[in-house]
DNA sequence: GCAGATTGTTAGCCTTGTCTAACATTTCGC
DNA sequence: GCGAAATGTTAGACAAGGCTAACAATCTGC
C-alpha cells in the first residue's frame, strides 16, 4: 500500500511547507482578481475589431450579464486605467487596454489551440479555455504552445 | 493574409454565437464560485488524513488569510451541509463534504499530473493546478488523465 | 420631426470574501 | 493548577460583482 505510486504523490503533496502552499492559494487569489477585466478587455476588443465600436449592449449580451452589471463593471475599468468611456457613447480601450487585450487574446489562443490539439471538441474547448487562461503561467503556456505547434 | 491560420481562427471566435458565449462565461462564474468550497474540502479532508483533525488555525495557515476569514468560510461552508461544526472544536465534513473532497482531490491529482507529465517543474505545476482544477470538464479531465498515464 | 423602441444610467439591494480590532476560550509549561 | 501563549470568535468595515426598478437619452421608421 505505501508502494502505490499514488500514496507517494499524496503523501507529497501532503508534505509540501505550508507557505509554500498558501503562496499558491495567494496566486490564485490573485489571478481571480484580474479575470473579470481581462475578459471584459478581450471582448472590447474584438468587439472594436469585428464591428467597429465596443456597446455596452453587445457586452451584456455576449458576457451573460445584465447592462447595470455591465456599467458597473466598466466604471472599474475606467478607474483602473484600461479604458475610457462617456455618458451614452462606446467604450474605448486605453494603451494599458490594449496591451492587456492583446496579451490575452494571444493566451486564450494558445490555450484554446492546446485544447483542440488534445483532442477536445470546439465547444467544450472554448468553455474551458475561457476560465483555464486566467490561471496558466508563463512556462505552462510555453509548454501548450510547443504542444499544439508540434501535435 | 486572410490565408493565415490565426485569422482564420480569429474569425471563427469572432463568429461564435453570441448566446453560446455568453453560456461560456456563465459556466465559467457558476465555477468560481464553488471555487472556494473545493478548496477547503479538501484541505480539511487532507488536514484530518495527514494530522488527524482539521482545526482553523492550520486552514488558515495554507490558505494564507486571517483566522476570521476561515472562520465567516467555514460558517458558509457549515451552511452548504459540506462540514459540521462546533465553537472552539476541529471540523468534521459530512458526507456531501467527503464526497466532493474526494472528487476535488481526484480532480487535482489528474490535473497536477497532467502538468507534470507536460515536462512542467514541480512547484509551478501545484500552482497552476490549484488554479486550473477548477476549470476542467469531465471531457478535459479524461484527456489529461490519458496523456498522463500514456506519457 | 415625432413616437416608440432601444440603449444606457442611476439608485439601491444582496452575497461573497477579505481585513482589523477586540474579546473569549483552550492549551501548555512549569 | 495557574498564568501566559495560542487559538477561536465576534463585530464591523470595505470592495467586487451580481441583480431589479426606475428613469434618461438616443436612434429609427414613418
Ligand atoms: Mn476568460
Ligand atoms: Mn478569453
Ligand atoms: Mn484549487
Ligand atoms: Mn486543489
Amino acid at each position: 500500500m505505501h508502494d502505490d505510486p499514488h500514496e507517494v504523490l499524496h503523501a507529497a503533496s501532503d508534505d509540501r511547507s505550508p507557505d509554500l502552499r498558501a503562496e499558491a492559494f495567494q496566486g490564485v487569489r490573485a489571478a481571480r482578481r484580474n479575470e473579470l477585466a481581462e475578459d471584459y478587455v478581450e471582448l472590447i476588443a474584438e468587439l472594436i475589431h469585428s464591428h467597429g465600436e465596443a456597446r455596452p449592449v453587445d457586452i451584456a449580451t455576449r458576457m451573460g450579464v445584465t447592462a447595470p452589471t455591465v456599467a458597473k463593471t466598466l466604471d472599474r475599468l475606467a478607474r483602473d486605467g484600461l479604458i475610457t468611456r462617456a455618458k451614452y457613447r462606446s467604450i474605448f480601450l486605453t494603451e494599458q487596454g490594449r496591451a492587456l487585450a492583446k496579451e490575452c487574446r494571444h493566451r486564450h489562443e494558445i490555450v484554446l489551440r492546446f485544447l483542440l490539439s488534445l483532442g477536445l471538441d470546439a465547444e467544450t474547448a472554448e468553455r474551458d479555455a475561457e476560465g483555464i487562461e486566467h490561471h496558466v503561467s508563463e512556462r505552462t503556456l510555453a509548454l501548450f504552445s510547443a504542444f499544439a505547434n508540434r501535435s
